[in-house]
DNA sequence: TTAAATGTTTAAAT
DNA sequence: CATTTAAACATTTA
């Protein structure tokens, strides 16, 4: 589920009792989600989480990191006694789904990382996912990396402007090229795009001045807000377990077809595809 | 049975 | 070259 606010979540609910454990033992149950040699972690430590964008790093003693994608369907459960039956005792994060209070190791499982308190599981359903092991200089380097563009989070409304109004393709497919900026997906870009006032399929050079501005407000708003609720799902199951997520509940567009628009203003949340993703608009206040 | 799903890459078409 | 469209990856669920 991931985009930014989801990994940031992950990032800060797994890093407070991650940071300090070590590996006992590792199982790749997926060759194809791994890069790298996982078993060069027995014996080490986590010494530090990070995030880049949408993607989770893990820093282990001996100068070694492990940077997680997501993509659709990746899931981190620790599973702090080590049985792997009860969910009450766990930390989950990533795509929701019926895997956070199932017995682990579940068929999705991919990679699992025993560790010296708990098992740390790597689920990813669809398998789009990796995780690549190497030294922390390379996985900074890694071409993936460093070819993201800046989160909205580290530029002015002037930057984000000029960077937005370099393309003529449709605003909302400019907010989601992590080349331009990075860590905007789909869910966020549709609520951005609301947020603004602005039609997802707009050229992007040729919104106002005070389109951009608010759309730079906008996005940094509903990240903002993502981190704040924890990152959203779709399930129940994260707010049962009061482990987070609860963004879905502020969802402005997106899920939201046949509704009426939240300004009030009587408009029908209309659903289309745009880039091969669903686009949510408010056909009165975004046109 | 068909469509769609919170990501990204690649190829083909325009 | 820039942009658009489609498909691919693999699986589940509505």
């Amino acid at each position: 589920m991931p985009e930014l606010p989801e990994i940031e979540t992950v990032k800060l609910q797994l890093g407070r009792v991650l940071v300090g454990r070590r590996f006992t033992g590792v199982e790749e149950r997926s060759k194809k989600t791994v890069q790298g040699h996982l078993d060069g972690l027995v014996g080490k430590k986590v010494t530090g989480m990070r995030r880049k964008a949408k993607v989770l790093l893990v820093d282990v003693e001996g100068d070694l990191t492990l940077a997680f994608h997501f993509k659709m369907t990746g899931q981190l459960i620790l599973d702090q006694d080590g049985d792997g039956k009860t969910w009450r005792d766990r930390i989950v994060g990533g795509h929701p789904t019926e895997d956070y209070e199932n017995p682990m190791p579940s068929k999705h499982t991919r990679v699992i990382f025993k560790l010296d308190r708990g098992t740390l599981y790597f689920n990813d359903q669809r398998m789009f996912g990796w995780v690549i092991i190497d030294s922390t200089l390379n996985i900074e380097h890694l071409a993936f990396l460093k070819k993201l563009g800046p989160e909205p989070f580290d530029i002015d409304e002037k930057e984000f402007t000029r960077r937005m109004a370099k393309s003529k393709k449709p605003i909302k497919l400019v907010l989601m090229d992590q080349e331009v900026i990075s860590g905007v997906g789909n869910i966020y870009a549709n609520d951005a795009c609301w947020e603004a006032k602005v039609n997802p399929r707009r050229a992007a050079n040729t919104l106002t001045a005070k389109q951009y501005a608010d759309l730079y407000k906008g996005v940094i708003e509903v990240l903002n807000e993502g981190i704040k609720y924890g990152g959203a799902s779709y399930s129940d199951y994260v707010n049962a377990h009061g482990l987070g997520g609860h963004y879905q509940e502020h969802f402005r567009t997106y899920g939201r077809e046949g509704e009426e628009c939240l300004r009030g203003d009587g408009g029908i949340i209309h659903k289309f595809d745009l880039g091969g993703r669903g686009t949510y608009v408010c056909p009165r206040c975004q046109e």
